[in-house]
Order: structure tokens, then sequence, then C-alpha cells
DNA sequence: AACCCGGGGAT
DNA sequence: ATCCCAGGGTT
């Protein structure tokens, strides 16, 4: 059996399945270039069964390019919460914009046209491109990598560019005389439903027979792909401030600069208790030096509070980094009075004075050393660095925005998940009680 | 080419 | 716990 008996045989018999078992999802009701383009934007890394309600959500908030390029960018992260990737959203709506000034508000069938637009690349353009307009380009994504790589028995590592260089010439010479529209997808649905990373269902798959990778066992061992490294941990502290006075059943919430992790993202204070030494783990921080530095750095943007105690801890993980969160309550504290604790008097001191900042270095240095698996040999002016950078690294000059946020903000603004937990588990009275 | 960018479901 | 996902932007 020669190459070319074995691609025919790959796309007659792989298009014929997906005619039969092609799963009925929200954008494939119509051959609407928008909902093609917004559903294969919400499909970067993120699975069918997550997809379709933001998707539904989100036709019924913006059922056209203009509806998108018109909304406040506000309204299009809120409908995008929990997605994650959220350039994602930002560039679904410049690109929507650039519909509308370069093309009069229609999706563009020219490749270049469709490529220039922000946040598509190849495979969202040949996805695009293919399935909005049955025009033959490959639609090349992990997906189909898995799934070419395993039929032809490709080694090549798919990480590489030149893989899917190689593997976008192969799926182009696999798309049938005009059935781009059903093969790219066909193709997608394979890897999803039958060609899966773990357990393959091999005894079902409509191109098994001539499948070159399990005819030679390595089902399993396909594809070849080398193995992004672990996230970097970072133990950060957080303050989950309860307002008093004019601010009574409000918290404290900022929003993230423009640009960056979370750009424009609304979340809770939080401030980065240590830098890892090199080769170390940054361990939690004990609670007293914790609460000083997050009442320190609070005070550095303008705000008194006073920690009370640890609330809870939180996870959030993102492909590079894990953050370790400790979550102090603290309470608002009135600036006029005298009775300022303590320890926001000390805090104040720190910032209005430079060189207490070492005080606060030391402390926590010392409070490191003895609570964690700080060993002692790392370089006291290494270590003040360290401090110093987690001192001056939270606002300061940013500009980031504050505001005081009671349970009925929380419809508009847009947190990442962790701090959508966190807020909405505090306003249905969770952490009520903290330890002192 | 290497790194940056979220989140959740499957195993 | 680990791996994976219907990737694109930036440097």
């Amino acid at each position: 059996m020669g190459l070319m008996e074995q691609k025919q045989h790959f796309s007659v018999n792989l298009l014929d399945w997906y005619m039969i078992n092609r799963r009925d999802l929200p954008w494939r009701r119509h051959h609407n270039p928008y909902f093609t383009w917004v559903s294969e934007i919400m499909l970067q890394q993120t699975r069918v069964d997550t997809v379709i309600p933001y998707f539904n959500r989100f036709i019924a908030n913006f059922p056209a390019v203009q509806a998108l390029a018109e909304a406040p960018e506000e309204d299009v992260l809120k409908n995008w919460e929990g997605l994650g990737y959220y350039s994602r959203a930002r560039n679904l709506q410049a690109a929507a914009r650039q519909v509308m000034e370069l093309h009069g508000g229609e999706m563009p069938q020219d490749k270049q046209a469709v490529f220039a637009l922000k946040g598509v690349g190849p495979y969202t353009a040949g996805a695009i491109l293919s399935i909005a307009f049955n025009q033959p380009q490959p639609a090349v994504d992990g997906n189909v990598m898995r799934v070419l790589s395993r039929y032809f028995l490709i080694d090549e590592d798919i990480m590489k560019g030149s893989t899917r260089v190689l593997m976008e010439e192969l799926a182009g010479e696999l798309i049938p005389e005009g059935r781009a529209r059903d093969f790219n997808q066909a193709l997608m649905e394979l890897g999803a439903l039958v060609c899966t990373p773990k357990a393959p269902h091999c005894l079902t798959c409509p191109v098994m027979e001539q499948c070159s990778g399990r005819i030679a066992g390595r089902e399993l061992t396909l594809p070849v792909k080398t193995k992004a490294k672990p996230p970097r941990p970072e133990q950060r502290l957080v303050a989950l401030v309860e307002g008093r006075g004019k601010h009574r059943g409000q918290v404290l919430v900022r929003q993230r600069p423009a640009t960056g992790l979370l750009a424009r993202m609304w979340e809770l204070p939080h401030v980065l208790a240590a830098p890892a030494a090199a080769g170390k783990v940054a361990g939690p921080l004990a609670d007293e030096p914790a609460m000083a530095l997050l009442a320190g750095s609070l005070w550095a943007e303008g705000f008194a509070a006073r920690p009370e105690g640890l609330a809870t801890h939180a996870e959030h993980v993102f492909s590079h980094i894990v953050w370790n969160l400790q979550v102090y309550k603290c309470t608002e504290q009135d600036q006029g009075s005298d009775e300022l604790p303590l320890i926001a008097a000390e805090a104040r001191a720190a910032y209005e004075v430079q060189a207490a900042t070492k005080e606060m270095a030391a402390s926590v240095l010392d409070a490191a050393r003895s609570a964690s698996d700080l060993d002692g040999e790392m370089l006291p002016e290494a270590a003040e660095a360290s401090i110093n950078s987690a001192l001056t690294q939270t606002g300061k000059g940013d500009g980031l925005i504050y505001r005081w946020i009671g349970p009925k903000d929380m419809e508009k603004l847009a947190f990442p998940n962790v701090f959508l937990k966190l807020l909405s588990s505090y306003f249905a009275g969770a952490y009520d009680e903290v330890s002192e």
C-alpha cells in the first residue's frame, strides 16, 4: 500500500465517518463567519464543553461584528470572565474594529486579510477560511498534529515550528475536492472524540486499518512533544480589606495594568511575599511578618488597614507560574483617628523613611529563615535586594486604580477565577471568623 | 526559537 | 498529581 492510497483511505473514510458522527454544536448551526471566528478564538486552549455556554452568552450579547466593535471593553472582558487567556478577548474586539474599518463589517475572504486580524494566526486563519468559506486551507492545531503524527507515523517534535509547516502541507493535500469545510472539522472531531491523547479508541477509529502509528504499536508514544518547563511557584500575600464607615459592606479591589499578566482584570490587592532564592522554593511566610508586609504595602498605596488574621489559602495555576495565596482579612482604619494600630504606624514609618525599609527586610528575612526552608546560607545583600524588590513591586507609581465594591459591583467587573471565588465566599459570609 | 499568557477536565 | 487542550503575541 503506497502513500497515495494511504492518504486517500484517510480522507475518504474520515469524511464518511464525520458526516455520521458530527456533533451538533452551537457554532455549527449556521455558516456565519462571525460565529466561526468567535468559536475558534474561544476554542484556543479551551475545551468544547467549557466553551458552549460562553459562546451562547457571548453571541446573545454581541450578535454581530458591529455590536462587538462598539461594546465597552469592560463588557467584553466580563463575558470572557473565567475562560482565561484574556488577551484573546481584547484581541477579538480589536479585530472586530479592524473588520468594521477595513472591511465594512464583513469578514474578509482573503487569506492575508484574515491573517492580519489581531489574534488570528495560522491555525485560526485556516479554520475561518475553510469552515466559513469552504476554502481548501489547512487548519492545523495540536489535535490535528496528534492525528497526523499517528496515522502517518511522523516522529518530528510537534513543538517545533518546522513541524507545523510540514503538517500544514500534508493536511492541505488531504482535503478532498470541495470538502474543506467538513474535512477540517472531521480532522478535529476525530482528535477530540477518537484519537485522544492518552487512551485512543483505535478499535472504533474509521481509519485504523491504515494507521501506521497503530500498526507499529506507537499510538501511545506519538506525537513526540518536548515537555514544558514546570511553572515557578510564587508565594503571595492577599489583602481582603473590609471597609468601615462609608465603606461598610464593601471590599477593596484594584485593576491590573493594561499590559502583561491578567491585563486590565480586577483583583484583591496582593504582594509577592519573597522571591525564591536561587534554586530554592519560596515557602509560606509566617503570619506576623506577612501581615506587617501587607499593611506596609497597603499603606504605600494610600490605605490604612489593620490585618486581623489569616482568612484562607488559595492557589492559582498559570501555565508558567503558580500563585500560592495567603489571604488575610484586614479592617479599614480611619485615617484621622489616633487609634491607628501600631502595625500601620510602623508601616507608615517604613514608607516615609527609606532607611526603615531595611528593618522590614530584616524582619521578613528573620521570619523566613526560622519558618521556612531557607538555610541561612543566602547572602544578606541578596536577601535584602529580594525583599526590597518585593516591597517596591506593588503599585508604587504604577497608578493602579483602587475601588471599594459591594456584591452588586461584581456584575460589572471582570475578575480572574481565584479572586472571583474568594470574593464570592467573602460576600456569602465566609471568613467572618479569622485566627488572630 | 523561546518565552509569555488561564483554566479546567480527564486520567 | 500529571497531562492535555480547536494557539497567538512578543522578543
